[in-house]
DNA sequence: TGAACATGTGAACATATATTCATATGAATA
DNA sequence: TATTCATATGAATATATGTTCACATGTTCA
């Protein structure tokens, strides 16, 4: 458990990127399949921009990682531990 | 995992309510040993309208339970599996 | 009952954040 | 090279959210 004040704002950080809906969307989109941006603005019925612009949070936070493959630049979870949270999150909600 | 857009909402909300520096303050806090609104208002050099503000959301999503004994009203975690959230988060930062 | 203390709550304010729009960058191909 | 398509990004806007302030509620005790 957390002993000083930055590592408390660390995981506040790390809970916070999980608390949107948009989000969480694209995590269990990734979750199921690799996609390219376009995939998931498809997906979400949202545009392009916003899903780049969640990606690029979601990326920072190190919850994603991207490959390019020509013009397409395909997302997914950069690993096990993610769908782990998510899981856990959704167990709990499921009580 | 979830299915339907409404769980999918929850989740986020869910993670939401732990996406806050303060909230996370309150947690570990109250992870430690139960205390009333002044103690937690104390501890994190905070006015007690702010704490009472948190500690109803985290009531709403029965994060944490209360009870009352004269003036006071103390407030615990609710349930073991709070702890486990927020030590999951922890261990993933860590890292 | 009235004073003192702890907590709750609504309004106001400041700040953070998600989305959109316009435009830039990057890659493939004619 | 020019065009087209996919993605990235900065600015603008709207909305959400945390904190403070003022006051209300609730409890104890003189």
């Amino acid at each position: 458990m957390p002993q000083d004040e930055a590592m408390l704002n660390e995981l506040a950080e790390f809970f916070k990127v999980f608390g949107d809906a948009t989000r969480i969307r694209i995590l269990f989109a990734l979750a199921a399949a690799e996609m390219c941006v376009c995939d998931i603005a498809a997906l979400l019925g949202m545009n392009h921009s916003a899903i780049s612009h969640q990606l690029k949070i979601l990326s920072r936070s190190k919850l994603v990682r991207q490959r390019r493959e020509g013009k397409l630049v395909y997302y997914s979870l950069s690993d096990a531990h993610v769908k782990r949270v998510l899981a856990q999150g959704f167990e709990h909600i499921s009580e």
